[in-house]
DNA sequence: AACTTTATTAAAAATTTATTTAACACAATT
DNA sequence: AATTGTGTTAAATAAATTTTTAATAAAGTT
């Protein structure tokens, strides 16, 4: 599996390579867009950035890599850095994955558990709504009646996937599951 | 099935709604497609359908559906159900969150874990051979042990990742973080 | 204050992805 | 064995998203 013709800088920019895709694999599976996934990989290999080189790494427009850096900050993946003496602005991307990976995480999960919860007890109000109408037909009482028993177990979930997030942010995690087990 | 266009049922209608809507918004920021995440959302209210309930419920086409169906299969949040007497197969939704959403989080960092391990392996195996290359200048050896040390750095995330997944798994980490805390 | 450099926004093009129509295959029933 | 009903695959269409080119704004320098 060898090639005598790659002088070890080339082999080095492979390793990276295998690296920098799989990792831009993995966020683009996570609904990260491909242009944002291959720059925070490279970043991954990279002290800090400037758009520019950015764009001459990546092969990609500015506007692209202005809007994909931006959606990195988003996620908390990429922060900017102040450097003095260069008007261009540099990041750097969050290296310790416990740390980028978890922030997406918990941000997806507090949104998820907040909207849910809205709507489910908008719902739950329409139900009982029902359950009180004279209009309703037993039938009808009985539905919505189980419409709300379903809902009523499910915030169970929401409550729990808070939890998680509050266990993450704290670090309390960590007790129950260590970062250095291995 | 009729459409009824006033009155409770109605009511019970525009309540599932909201919630279905909330559901397959969530599932779509998890990078499931639109047709299979109403369509989850809307077998959540449903104890069993066919292909072509689920066609005229969603208005959509069958394969559609059929595609869709399988992919909810996959990520382990719809299940085939042996109904006999009729020819047409039925799915079940899985209305247990807990199981649902932790069988999609499983598989996702089950994968992620794997195969970024496998990167991570053969990158550290390409930069090992550098570092013994007696052609590597030693600002490339110290390059090359720098890319070695982070990816080392790394492996203490996928293997946590591992154990998350362990923890939910076998149900241990409802020790630590109970389901009905609240 | 004008000029230069850099970053962002807007509109257009291109790519990708999802969905449908049409054809096919598979079972079950007659 | 033929027919009917059901589900899946393939090719084509449609829709959505991403990326780029071009224009604009913002910031810094002379």
């Amino acid at each position: 599996m060898s090639e005598p013709t790659e002088g070890p800088e080339l082999k080095i920019e492979d390793a990276k390579e295998k690296v920098i895709g799989t990792i831009a694999e993995t966020m683009d599976l996570y609904g990260v867009t491909p242009a944002a996934a291959n720059l925070y990989a490279t970043m991954y290999f990279e002290d800090q950035m400037t758009l520019d080189e950015m764009r001459t790494e990546l092969g990609m427009s500015k506007p692209s890599m202005s809007t994909s850096v931006r959606r990195l900050q988003d996620i908390k993946m990429v922060k900017k850095t102040f450097t003095r003496g260069s008007r261009k602005h540099t990041y750097v991307a969050e290296k310790n994955f416990f740390r980028s990976f978890m922030a997406f995480y918990c941000q997806m999960w507090e949104r998820e558990a907040k909207m849910n919860m809205e709507a489910i007890e908008e719902a739950q109000e329409d139900f009982i709504e029902v359950i009180k109408d004279s209009n309703s037909t037993s039938e009808i009482v009985a539905k919505a009646k189980t419409y709300y028993d379903q809902l009523e177990e499910s915030k169970a979930y929401y409550h729990w996937l808070e939890d998680l997030v509050e266990s993450i942010r704290s670090g309390k995690i960590f007790e129950f599951l260590p970062k250095d087990q291995k």
